[in-house]
DNA sequence: CCTTGTGAAAACTTTCACAGCT
DNA sequence: AGCTGTGAAAGTTTTCACAAGG
């Protein structure tokens, strides 16, 4: 398949748990690998990983599998780990707070380089314990100007997450990951990744409690 | 649609989110609404709501929607919100304890009992502030038949992650919300829901550069 | 032998479109 | 008129199964 087609939402998504998964074989000193290892680490099935990396071309050698160095550089430049992004951080409680300091950066191309809260006194460090500037939420449009950010990370009360998102999308972000359970109202070219912690979890009880009416488990 | 029959893995995973949506109507004082503005509200196709519902019942009355406090109670008995679910977390670290003091607690039915670390010195506070005992994680097992909790937060590092899986498969624990990058290898009687931030990040990055080459969006 | 890459089938999910109830 | 519930169609994703290359 041509490297110019289309890739299916569900193959992208899984880009970066493939690389993650190579980066730990090659700092393992695995020099190669197959569909079926990796189905295997994964929890997916042989050709679903084939059949992906055959949206980028014909990756691997037949009778040989995947080379991992190789895979490794190729899925790099596809997910432009290469280019740094910039992330502001809204709200900065528990949660927020909490995620300015967690390492991102296994992937060392995220930087949360500021802070947005009602209450700018609040400190907020990094995964280097080095501080990282909180401003108010009113200052956020003209501090992004400087800053330059495309993506954030949404950690406020459900309750101010729309007013929130707006001034995110007024200050120009294309990414938004949600930590709110609001399903929040973006234009069509902002993107939302919603990460609602509770739902998880009220997914897993009830995955636990119901395994036998649920289909394909 | 019968309300034995089994429910798509799809429609299981939108329950908690059209949960949290009706209460909050609910706590807004609103007595009705349809499938029309559940969907504007989270997002979805009219149809899929109607179509998820279906599965367990006629829940809704032609030509005037889905009656809130009834459809509350009803999936409050699915969700199984009444039973008290405890939680342990292990790994007490920066996401750890975010997490314990996060309100999942959303839906009121998750408490975390217990946190376990290498060093069980740490303090970790729940969202009401009070501390939450602290055990090392060679005491896992033993305490948990105290405990008797079902479901485990696991938030260690990524080199430590399947040897506590290990761990917690051992001491019975049923359901893991697995804040790690690594795919744990567990028996087929134990859930696992993974909530990889660092992939999320990625995936989003990746969206937003590559609007125009994935498929539907 | 081994393992890839891929047509084709199967499975799952979403959406359309409308009959039927209020 | 308004809105549900659902067959049927469409779209998407996964899996099978095998030809072909190493």
């Amino acid at each position: 398949m041509a490297e110019t087609d289309i890739i299916p939402r569900a193959t992208a998504q899984r880009l970066p748990i493939y690389q993650h998964h190579l980066k730990s074989l090659q700092d393992a000193g695995e020099k190669s690998t197959s569909s079926q290892e990796i189905a295997l680490a994964l929890k997916f099935d042989p050709a679903t990983v084939r059949r992906d990396f055959s949206f980028f071309g014909e990756l691997g050698k037949r009778g040989l599998g995947y080379k991992i160095d190789a895979l490794v550089e190729f899925f790099a430049q596809k997910l432009n780990d290469v280019k740094q992004n910039n992330v502001i951080l809204v709200g900065a409680g528990n949660i927020g707070s909490a995620l300015a300091k967690f390492n991102f950066y296994t992937a060392d191309n995220v930087n949360v380089v500021a802070a947005f809260d009602i209450n700018p006194a609040v400190t907020v460090v990094n995964d280097e314990d080095k501080q990282i500037p909180v401003y108010s939420m009113g200052d956020l449009v003209a501090k992004n100007k400087e800053i330059g950010a495309e993506f954030a990370i949404l950690a406020v009360p459900e309750s101010a997450a729309q007013e929130a998102t707006d001034v995110l999308v007024e200050a120009g972000i294309k990414g938004i990951l949600n930590f709110t359970p609001l399903r929040v109202n973006v234009p069509k070219d902002v993107f939302t990744q919603n990460v609602d912690l509770t739902r998880e979890m009220q997914s897993l009880i009830y995955f636990v409690d119901n395994k036998d009416s649920i289909k394909s488990i």
